[in-house]
DNA sequence: TGTACATCAGTGAACGCGCGTTCACTGATGTAC
DNA sequence: TGTACATCAGTGAACGCGCGTTCACTGATGTAC
């Protein structure tokens, strides 16, 4: 129910959210959290969780009846869309004031997220899947993050998506190009 | 001279660094730097110019001296370097907390970073040289990223450098196959 | 059907804390005569 | 060479603020007899 609520929150919060300004969004006094939560890291924990299962499902959905060549760049895709839409949320996610190695479910959702690009990607070169998926998932995790911050000019302004869909086609086209000689 | 104090600050500080925190580390009362800056945002963007400042000049010096085709891995290893030694710093350059519209002096360093990085990358395609600039520095960005927010696991307790290199020099010879048709 | 009780989400006041910022001040350094 | 004065980096106390957290509480909901 507060989950329900934090919904909310993560596409308007760009601040440093905190415990108190949860719950004010959502509409509750500020030690209400407390019946839910242990403290203000399990909370974040918790949305950090929850945005992994939902990141998951959007690349899901993005896959979703794509030939298996436009797999990988409609979940790139899906991935930057995440970010811009759920900047906050997104920061949180990544961010490593969050510990996988205490909260279990974030643990599993991450790796959840991680293993669903890591399978597309691995396509790209059998011989080195690993490699290959940590290099893609670098791309994307960068002009992702380059988008939030502001830091590609001009964009910020106008409708970021031709450019962004342009660059990932480019760059998965660059990855198949190095890998079918090696792979 | 305060400047040079926060030097110190730059390899330490992993926290949300503020204010009180940096004159903390210079030695020095809470109010001493109003006597050097406006407020806490001019001080952090007098910050990030000076990170700026070392940060081309590390990708510079280690440009130096290499053969053309080895600049853009070897430059590309200084900026992930550059994150891994001062992840605080690399942070505050790169946060939207700063901005390089108020601050001339950001702005052009700023500004000389990206080129910097933008003039090696053109050269792997003089018909698209924005286009591979902007997915090198996406994938260099994205992998200094993951690895300070330590999402790259088993990474953050041994030396990374190795691992690095291969990828960067992966993803550099992925860049080439793909451009060599095209360029 | 009605009363007694446990459960539990949420309240609101209070705490100690560190923050950014202000203000009147001190004390050292350099310059003018 | 010595005195008078301006400059200026830094001090330390104080402010108002929002934070995370605790605590005794209220009031609604569901269950037992």
């Amino acid at each position: 129910m507060i989950e329900a609520g934090l919904e909310t929150l993560r596409h308007a919060g760009l601040r440093g959210l905190g415990l108190r300004e949860l719950a004010r969004a959502v509409g509750v006094s500020a030690s209400a959290p407390y019946r839910h939560f242990a403290d203000r890291k399990a909370l974040l924990e918790a949305l950090a969780a929850s945005g992994f299962e939902r990141f998951v499902a959007a690349m899901a959905a993005a896959r979703e009846g794509m030939p298996l060549e436009e797999e990988l760049p409609a979940m790139a895709m899906a991935y930057i869309r995440f970010a811009i839409d759920n900047p906050a949320l997104f920061r949180l996610m990544f961010s490593a004031e969050i510990s996988p190695y205490r909260d279990t479910a974030l643990k599993q959702q991450a790796a959840a997220a991680y293993a669903t690009i890591a399978v597309a990607a691995a396509r790209e070169d059998k011989a080195e899947p690993a490699e290959v998926a940590v290099i893609c998932w670098s791309f994307v995790h960068g002009l992702a993050m380059l988008v939030i911050d502001e830091q590609i000019l001009g964009v910020a302004h106008t409708d970021p998506e031709p450019l962004l869909r342009k660059l990932t086609r480019s760059f998965v086209s660059d990855i198949r190009a190095g890998r079918r000689k090696t792979g």
